[in-house]
DNA sequence: ATCCTTTAGATTGTATCCAATTGAGAGGGG
DNA sequence: CCCCTCTCAATTGGATACAATCTAAAGGAT
């Protein structure tokens, strides 16, 4: 073993983390075969905590395993990136509901920080990390079990395809998802549950249908 | 949806698909320590397929691991199993309006059957059994990848307390039951998606604070 | 040339052995 | 009497060896 990193000194748990690190990153592309051997060799471990931390970036979405065939890292098509998004509309607004009576003075102005830097990101890449920051950083709040798990595995599976499809977007589309943010923030400085919720269905649903029509 | 009972040979699918059943069928309960050697043994396998399994089962929601000490079948407190309704609340009605449009004469006439079935059910088990038959049936027409996976696996996780509440709920609750499943056969009859998510949204919010209230 | 069958190599699945970690209880100090 | 530390048995984590399975390329028949 070569990382210990992670919070628990398991070896298959530093695994999974340094691989999903790499996908999410974009490093490794999805499509990619992950080869248990090759894995092995490139950690300097044995092939038992490869085979775990595959099962585990299971669970998280980001490999799919096929019996005695092989791994793959997850590949989204568009019509599979499109649910996801309507999965997002519908239970990421409750999980807003549940955050926003929980958000401290010290989280809402570390939102409005980095709300100022989204509005001057320059490039894609800087947006795309920063929308990210922002989204998560809403649901801070939330003290969920299941919830929080599920919104994140969305966000991380569809990671790599919101670096790929924002380049098919419009300047226009920028425009409105920082107005949209701008209007969310205030709703949640206000505490206002309903019109938060609203506002981010809207924000999730748009991009979806301006990804559907640009495509 | 696709029930897909994985029919792929390994030994680890057989063993996680098994210990599955016995967890949802109540004969393995909540809060019990499984033992990688004990498995093995009784399941006449090495510890290898059983650890892969209990990933397997990881991820179904239906088993806790904790590293370096063990597995636990998956415990639910009140508060988690209310989150877990207030998921369903919201993507279920997204899943019916996703199905309606797919669905065949033959399941409508199926799904029939059951609330018929399900209208003259005795005991609590049986009513259990066939509550969740009509409600997965009416999901059958979506063509979804993911969001048939949340929603069983959240039909699967909340499945033992289902059977523990349920004791405690009044006539009352089924009797309302019956009447909403009913008015959600008509909506899906008439392929009204936005009253069938109306319904289905209220059914589930219903029992939700019935149970709350009767806890 | 195309399709089918065969077969060898690569890769995953399982068994077994050894190492690392946990946690419960014994024993000593406050 | 309580609490803290230490030790050891039980259990999980990892390495290695071997078996089962898949895949793709080669060869033969139509």
């Amino acid at each position: 073993m070569v990382l210990a990193f992670g919070k628990d000194s398991a070896t298959s748990r530093a695994v999974a983390d340094e691989l999903k690190e790499k996908i999410l990153s974009g490093d490794y592309k999805p499509g990619t075969r992950l080869v248990q051997d090759d894995l092995a060799s490139k950690f300097k471990a044995s092939r038992s905590p490869i085979r775990e931390a595959l099962r585990m970036l299971e669970a998280d979405g980001l490999v799919e395993i096929k019996p005695h065939s092989g791994a793959w890292i997850s590949e989204l098509n568009l019509a599979e990136f499109e649910e996801m998004y309507q999965i997002r509309e519908r239970i990421e607004p409750l999980m807003l509901r549940l955050s926003i009576p929980n958000l401290t003075t010290k989280l809402i102005k570390e939102l409005e920080e980095v709300l100022e830097k989204l509005s001057q990101a320059k490039s894609v890449e800087q947006f795309l990390k920063l929308d990210r920051e922002f989204h998560l950083l809403t649901y801070e709040g939330a003290n969920t079990t299941f919830l929080g798990e599920i919104v994140q595995r969305m966000w991380n599976t569809t990671q790599p395809y919101r670096r790929l499809y924002s380049k098919i977007l419009e300047q226009e589309n920028f425009n409105s998802a920082h107005l949209e943010h701008t209007l969310l923030m205030k709703a949640i400085k206000r505490a206002d549950l309903d019109d938060a919720e609203r506002i981010l269905y809207g924000h999730i649903r748009r991009t979806r249908l301006e990804l559907k029509n640009n495509s």
